[in-house]
DNA sequence: CTTTACCCTGCCCCTGGGGCGGGCCCCAGA
DNA sequence: TCTGGGGCCCGCCCCAGGGGCAGGGTAAAG
């Protein structure tokens, strides 16, 4: 019975695809992943068979592929009653939306490189300058863009209060090593240290290490300025002037926190960008 | 000299990978492709040597990577002076930003059937008519939707000509038949047709045909309600009365266009979706 | 001198299909 | 009843932009 009726209306894979805006690869495809099985076989010559009752279906798919869900989350959808899809599919599209934002941003900055028009302050004002030695407890956490102020808070958080707990002294202000690049979609390790006196001993996660003295280049950068891709001008600004210089820049980038992030407006001073540099003869 | 130069401030692919924020990964695909080339492969053992000096290149493809411009458009970018290049990623940049309106539409549009609230004019209303036989003239042309609205004025014109031309009488109103969906992004041949009284001879693209007789289910549809995806609406609101009244569809859909485009407003009344139904019992 | 950290190439994997080739299959016309 | 054309099958290779792993060579540090 079913059969029959399934006969009587069938489509052809090429006729449900006219109808349903779909192309026959992409039926073939949605075939095999199972996401849309046609109604029946013929188990003769292999031919898949639809019915109009899977159109609905199948113009579902095509819509949601024209907005780019793949098709792992249109699976999901197809799953979920109305209501919950149209929540899923909130989810989904909020998490692109932020993802253009981002790119608009990054947009705008490379744009304003190109065309060298207000750059973030004009120009940066770089310097150089002996830093000491110094004893530092750090900890290391492998982050992308996202994580990377919780980092490093926790970070923070734990490296003080174990500085506490050890009695140790108080030795300048916390910073973190990039030893990768940061941006929204790839993690890089990050070190956060900081330095102290005293007497310490590693615990758990937590390194105690000497950063040894060395020459560094730094500029300062504003609060808003401290992101990728902004925060690319600060590190090609340092980079640029020691080259310029006549110095090889050695040793992760980092930076040094001055400002409370939520104490301080967005064109207050907030970080500066360092880079160890060696040698080098002018 | 140069070579010894290389040699002294050479960085080594993973080194170079931190400080561009580029993958090895990237960085050899970018060597194969030619768009980055290390400035120098050690002939002995194949070490792959990069230059501090390739650095600026390699961070802007990294931001522009970012920005999801195609290795392409990033090789042309790279040989273009800085303004040529703001210019081609602005052109590039809008037309991203053209898609992203474009998908933005779409899923208010599906969030609106999903969540079933404010529906363009709520429900249809959808009817059933017989249609007479009909001389028509009729041109193909295969669009997506960027050329569809241009497709049908060029068609409505060479026919209306032609018709003019043989002396042939009026005989009613154009319609476009839609032998595949036309998206954003994938092309359906389309058939403009003008029916006429008396004698015409085909020429060139334009065919004479006969549209037979026929009974069609239709219902009317706003300006602003015309295009994809919004028009799936009117066709699943045509499909389910067809199939709820026991008719079997039958044929292209078509469109009738009732008014011109650019004398009416987006909620006037602009044009009848319907779609051919044949024999059904109830 | 050994270990470890790098580096190389080459291969298969992912998504969402496009395109082609070889081979059935179905239907319509002669 | 045969034949031709178009529809359909599957399988293979291709695209971007890499990720991940295997197998093997190497450079530098302890």
């Amino acid at each position: 019975m079913a059969s029959q009726d399934t006969r009587r209306s069938a489509l052809t894979i090429s006729e449900f695809g006219r109808r349903s805006g779909l192309s026959l690869k992409a039926l073939r495809l949605y075939d095999v992943s199972g996401l849309l099985p046609p109604a029946e076989v013929d188990p003769g010559n292999g031919y898949r068979l639809y019915v109009p009752e899977q159109l609905a279906r199948a113009r579902r798919i095509s819509v949601l592929r024209q907005l780019e869900v793949p098709l792992s989350v249109i699976g999901e959808l197809l799953e979920l009653s109305d209501e919950d899809a149209a929540l899923r599919l909130a989810r989904w599209w909020a998490v692109q939306e932020a993802a253009l934002r981002a790119r608009r941003e990054t947009y705008a900055h490379v744009r304003a490189e190109l065309l060298r028009t207000a750059l973030p302050r004009a120009a940066y004002e770089v310097s150089v300058r002996p830093v000491p030695g110094a004893k530092v407890v750090s900890v290391r956490y492998e982050v992308d863009q996202q994580g990377l102020v919780a980092a490093i808070r926790t970070g923070e958080d734990v490296l003080r209060r174990h500085l506490a707990d050890s009695g140790a002294g108080p030795g300048g202000r916390l910073w973190v090593l990039y030893h990768g690049m940061v941006t929204p979609d790839s993690a890089a390790p990050v070190e956060v240290c900081v330095p102290f006196t005293g007497a310490v001993e590693p615990a758990g996660d937590i390194v105690v290490r000497l950063e040894p003295a060395h020459t560094q280049v730094f500029c300062t950068v504003l609060r808003d300025d401290c992101f990728y891709p902004r925060i690319m001008s600060a590190y090609a600004a340092v980079d640029g002037f020691a080259r310029r210089s006549g110095l090889v820049t050695a040793g992760a980038g980092r930076e040094v926190y001055l400002a409370d992030w939520d104490a301080i407006a967005g064109d207050d001073p907030y970080a500066e960008v360092a880079v160890p540099v060696s040698g080098g003869v002018r």
